[in-house]
DNA sequence: AATGAATGAGCATTCATTCAT
DNA sequence: TATGAATGAATGCTCATTCAT
């Protein structure tokens, strides 16, 4: 997680060496067993505390077959946070199709309520991706590329914005980048984990309305 | 805390039969030679891969005599962080004395610089902290609290400007004082766990700025 | 990112399936060497002094399988135990069956040397499940049932005596079969402990001596 | 415990290497001190659980200052053991100045009597023993020690009797001294452990009876 | 592939006993 | 003597990972 505002993509990542997919239709869904119950079981345990026969009993799997398809909790965790993200991505694509439509704050607006809805929607895992990150190496290397994805592309786009003289020059585009995608992930994060009663759509609105304040970028 | 600089300690938690302050100035040394050890050992292994051998070997004492002091590795932690969010109250009430001085800009630069250099002195442990926090309920509790005041003191603080007419009536001072410090923490996280090359300076420069132009705040 | 809560909770989790009846036959085979082993070993340390790896390595099995079978020291005595129940009630039965047979002394010495030579012939545990009832309160609460069990089949067996006038109404029966049975089984474990020079048929005779003389039943 | 009807005695044991008393009046106050403590510790903790901390604590002495009289747990019990046998031979001596009065049941009535009061009003410690009997050797010993003497004494009176013709030539002294006093010690043990609801005069009385029953002495 | 048993490294923790002041 | 800190041997227990059917 830790996307941000304005992004959720990944994939593009090499694929760290993974078994193959299984050849059978049996394997197949003795994997994907595995990965549903991998997601309930870090959701409700967090990473720590998930053990490897909690996820082969949610799946209902020997607890050696587990290594058949994932070789460590590493492993079947990176490659939850893949299934996770291809999700994030294709319920984000629908709306930023038109990601160009309307005026800068609106552009900014739907893709807060977006990120958040997401966020929000997936909260357990999301929230177990913040643990697993400051104990995985690699889970934060992914972690930090999908940020980094992301700022970058706000960075463009706040030069962007500069060149056409609506944001100001003092403003260094990738310190502001990555303090906004900041803002709006570490809100989301909050939000979540102790479920403070913040409302989606005031959250996005507000958050929406600092992020175009900050830039100098008009607000209604 | 962590949130920003300040924050008051916590202590309220009753400490068990473990004697917080040993009688003897020789257990005086032992008890702080094991709380200086860990946070060395802390720093460079994190809070997961830390064993409690460690700590006692980096303090020179017997294994067993971790136990006269604390009780477990999270107690020490504890302990640690206490002592942690003493400095960094002291380093930080020291600048802040002056803190009514100057324009409201000012104010900001000063408090964001302050905190992002108490950060950043810190940062083994401050890293360490966030991950412990996603490990340990009394140190999210603490974290939390910390938060919690600084969000407390920033809400007044806008509160109060928007009275004056300085901030617009549409910000939500408890949603902008979140997702600010948000902001600047997360900011702070990012660029030490990975020591990213940020400038101190420009970074509390940035961080001021857009704090302050997503308040309407007028800027130099 | 990182805040969070979750975390440390844990533990409540539970306890890993403890199978009473291992599925496969290579797994019963384990249990039962445990459980072998344990018998040896508690007979030749005595309970407290019985070590976890000495019964492993008794068994012949890696330390940590014991946990796949029994999940403390005390689990598995208590286990023991009950093995030794059925085993005691077994080689009792096939006596007993012929309870009603004889005299009322006869009968009573037939009880009594069935008592003794069961006893005997597993001094070793008996001896340690004394010590046991002394440390653990479910093996206390295991002895004590069958104890009770006993009690209160002399119980009724005295009251239907004194019914037929054979056993005088000053007597009280459940005193009486309190006192009866602990004479027995205390002469019983101190026979067995120090392996005092008592010769199992002459006890049986005095005790039943003893006791039908103390009841006020004729004996030879 | 384990005397048992009509005795209580011990004393004349070889007491083994044990630190000298103390010199200074004030050593002689901190080494009851820690007596005390041992019993109410002991008492309530059981000897197992009991630490030589929490008496020490309990005694409002140093930790280490255990050490200076006594050299261990087992030591300090077995002190405790030996001032608890003063103490009952002593209240059972004041009744059993005419332990020659009245009819040999009225004798038997009166040692069985005074031997529950004694047990009962130290059943804490008591209990207590039996356990420490089965984990210490030393204890074991003084243990089985007092129960000799008791036997011998009993032998003594039964062979008195059976020469007198008031006892039949049937039954063995020795096992018959054995076996009563197990009777009693095991009866008085049992109603102190769960305090079940038996009546010290009733108990004393029916004891008595079947003790007398069982020797073929006449009863009321 | 599936199963479930086997393995053992790895660490925490307790507490009796010794020592320095 | 009194104190309270220091020591470290002794064990229990977990759980990821490997293996034999």
């Amino acid at each position: 997680m830790t996307e941000t505002a304005e992004s959720a993509a990944t994939d593009a990542a090499a694929t760290p060496a993974r078994r193959a997919v299984p050849a059978t239709a049996r394997g197949r869904r003795s994997r994907q067993a595995l990965l549903d119950a991998a997601r309930v079981v870090f959701a409700r345990d967090g990473f720590t505390n998930a053990r490897i026969t909690d996820i082969s009993d949610e799946a209902g799997v020997a607890h050696g077959s587990f290594y058949t398809y994932f070789k460590s909790k590493d492993e079947i965790f990176l490659a939850l946070i893949e299934e996770l993200e291809e999700d994030l991505r294709v319920s984000g694509d629908g709306e930023r199709a038109g990601a160009t439509d309307g005026s800068a704050y609106a552009r900014i607006l739907r893709a807060n309520t977006d990120y958040l809805t997401a966020y929000h929607d997936n909260r357990g895992i999301m929230v177990v991706w913040e643990q697993a990150a400051t104990l995985n190496e690699e889970v934060a290397e992914l972690r930090s590329q999908a940020s980094e994805r992301a700022v970058a592309r706000i960075v463009r786009s706040i030069e962007h914005m500069q060149t056409a003289g609506d944001v100001p020059a003092a403003i260094d585009a990738r310190y502001a980048a990555t303090a906004l995608t900041g803002m709006v992930s570490n809100f989301a994060y909050r939000w979540c984990l102790r479920d403070e009663d913040f409302e989606l759509d005031k959250a996005a609105e507000q958050l929406s309305r600092l992020w175009a304040n900050a830039l100098g970028i008009p607000t209604p």
